[in-house]
RNA sequence: GCGCCCGUAGCUCAACCGGAUAGAGCGUCUGACUUCGGAUCAGAAGGUUGAGGGUUCGAAUCCUUCCGGGCGUACCA
């Protein structure tokens, strides 16, 4: 429909006699109050400095040479300061409100990004403990953003990278090996940074009941390192299957030492003159990009920071063919991605390939305070115990429900009430509704054929229809932008249109053709909220 | 200090690329069907969009100054 009134629009504009250099931008949006109209634009508002006219008279002009299918489009009229509203035909309603049930499943999907074959990064948590409520946005942004490019017909792949080794791994080691000396009776002392968190202990005890004792002459933390990283890897991917993540690969940093992608950047640099040394360290020359400073690739340690096996594993996704990357960081990582973006541009890479979803931090409050987490003090709320306490579905729509760009706070008394107050129920319970209504009106006979759309009159039934509608222009804008929450207060609008329909219009106790007429949009209704909350990765329950 | 993000109703948040009278939920108050699920619905109260200035037909949205908060500004990840 859009595209049919920018062509239209187009032609008329052709037809006044405007040329390809000055056809303006046409944008097709939805008026807030819909007594504006099923659709407006703007253009005669855009053409009013150019042409140094009244924009309503070009507006007027525009109309009259604008040749409009009436079974689309029954209404035209020019409002406010020069908008021209568009009023959709109620035949164009019920044809469009039939392609819903023959789409079924697969109603909503569009291919719009046909052409985009994505990787999608995210979670990305080295294994030294268990996923928190801090990774849940990112993991639960991640998965929904990548439903939302498939949706819009992008080929995805969800990739975890993680790094196990370096500090924080042999750290990890050292704390397992401390506890399981305590366990074994040996001598031990606990690193002074070790991780504190119970799991440690676990994971010593595990070992314990396997090996026995004979652990107690290991002379360095290897073997209960390796252990740890098996336990808490196996513990990470059944916290992200339980919210229903599936990685498609899982992508090891060591990776892109061992096939020479570390050394491969840093010689490029130097060919290119935008590394040296200095001090015993390798710098990438950032000055020139514009920064404060120039940054250290290497460590005068010889160790890598992890700038440069970012920047590695960049062109190393790019090679693969993806001709999107999305990363999915937290707000800490902010100033990181500038350095990837000019050391894949150094390496010759299109940089505008690879897009970066923000997201602000989740402030744990607790007991009324803020709470700063902390993995290796064991800080933590767990999202598996998030999950016990509130269940998956209400977990995964906490995160989703708002912005990314902006703080999310959570509270962890306020989730544990979180109960009947929490809006995801109000679309769940629209859900089952419905489907408790099909089940009793499916017990009483509907004239055989087609229903009669037409009867489907009521205001109520009209605009609920129109709401369906859109549902696909939702995905998209919620695809492109990134933000899935735009989705949620989408569903929210359907699910508060179909009440208005189920208060004002029954479905049972009415003229059968007329309950045909509305079973049929019942189940239009009940077939887009289960697609959306599939998108949500949220469960459309048949009774609650 | 510098860089990025944010500031909207009592609270938590929306507002699609600058559009028409800034909207929801929670909370508060007043009401509603003897039939399809009351986990519902209708209505009321609640706002100088942090403050000032600017840009234009039009600003919560763009520019600028200030105030307040978050994050970064490591040879940590």
């Amino acid at each position: 429909m859009e595209n049919y009134l920018q062509n239209s629009l187009r032609e008329a504009l052709a037809g006044l006699g405007l040329d390809e250099s000055q056809m303006p931008e046409i944008r097709i949006e939805q008026p807030r109050d819909p007594s504006h109209g099923d659709a407006a634009t703007n253009v005669a508002m855009l053409l009013a400095k150019p042409l140094k006219r009244n924009p309503r008279a070009i507006a007027e002009e525009l109309i009259a040479s604008l040749d409009l299918d009436v079974t689309k489009i029954s209404g035209v009229e020019i409002a406010g300061p020069g908008f021209i509203n568009f009023r959709y035909s109620d035949l164009y309603l019920y044809e469009e409100l039939r392609l819903i049930l023959n789409a079924g499943s697969d109603y909503g999907k569009s291919k719009h990004n046909h052409d985009i074959r994505c990787l999608v990064e995210f979670v990305s948590a080295n294994p030294t403990g268990p996923l928190t409520v801090g990774h849940g946005r990112n993991a639960v942004l991640g998965d929904t953003v990548a439903r939302l490019l498939e949706w819009t017909g992008a080929e995805v792949q969800r990739e975890y990278y993680f790094n196990n080794a370096g500090r924080q791994m042999r750290m990890l080691g050292l704390s397992v090996q401390a506890r399981y000396l305590e366990i074994a009776g040996a001598d031990f002392s606990f690193p002074e940074d070790g991780y504190e968190g119970n799991y440690i202990r676990d994971i010593a005890e595990e070992l314990f009941h396997e090996r026995g004792s004979e652990l107690t002459e290991q002379p360095d933390e290897k073997v209960f390192r390796e252990k740890a990283e098996e336990v808490i890897f196996r513990d990470i991917q059944s916290t992200l299957k339980r919210m229903h993540i599936e990685m498609d690969s899982y992508f090891n940093e060591r990776t892109l030492y061992e096939n020479g992608s570390i050394d491969h950047v840093i010689r490029t640099f130097r060919e290119r003159g935008v590394a040296y040394d200095k001090d015993g360290a390798v710098w990438f020359k950032t000055t020139a990009f514009g920064k404060d400073q120039d940054t250290v690739l290497v460590k005068s340690t010889g160790e890598p920071t992890y700038r440069l096996p970012d920047i590695a594993y960049h062109a190393d996704k790019l090679d693969r063919g993806f001709n999107l990357c999305l990363d999915i960081f937290g707000a800490d990582h902010i100033d990181t991605y500038p350095d990837v973006l000019r050391g894949l541009d150094v390496l010759g890479y299109n940089p505008k390939l690879v897009d970066v979803l923000v997201y602000q931090f989740v402030t744990l409050v607790k007991e009324g305070k803020p709470f700063k987490m902390s993995t290796r003090k064991a800080n933590f709320v767990t999202l598996d115990e998030l999950m016990d306490e509130v269940g998956e579905d209400v977990t995964r729509f906490f995160f989703l429900m708002r912005s990314p760009n902006t703080h999310l706070e959570f509270d962890v008394a306020q989730a544990k009430e979180a109960g009947e107050k929490n809006p995801v129920f109000y679309l769940q319970y629209a859900h089952a509704r419905i489907q408790s209504i099909l089940r009793k009106a499916g017990e009483i006979s509907t004239p055989s054929g087609e229903p009669d759309l037409s009867l489907l009159t009521h205001e109520a039934e009209i605009s609920l229809i129109k709401k369906l509608l859109t549902f696909s222009d939702v995905i998209h804008s919620a695809a492109q932008n990134r933000e899935p929450h735009r989705l949620i207060t989408w569903l929210n609008e359907l699910a508060s249109a179909f009440t208005l329909f189920y208060h004002d219009c029954r479905i049972i106790g009415v003229d059968e053709e007329l309950m045909f007429a509305r079973k049929t949009l019942a189940e239009a209704t009940a077939r887009v909220l289960a697609n959306g909350l599939g998108i949500l990765g949220i469960h459309a329950p048949e009774r609650m």
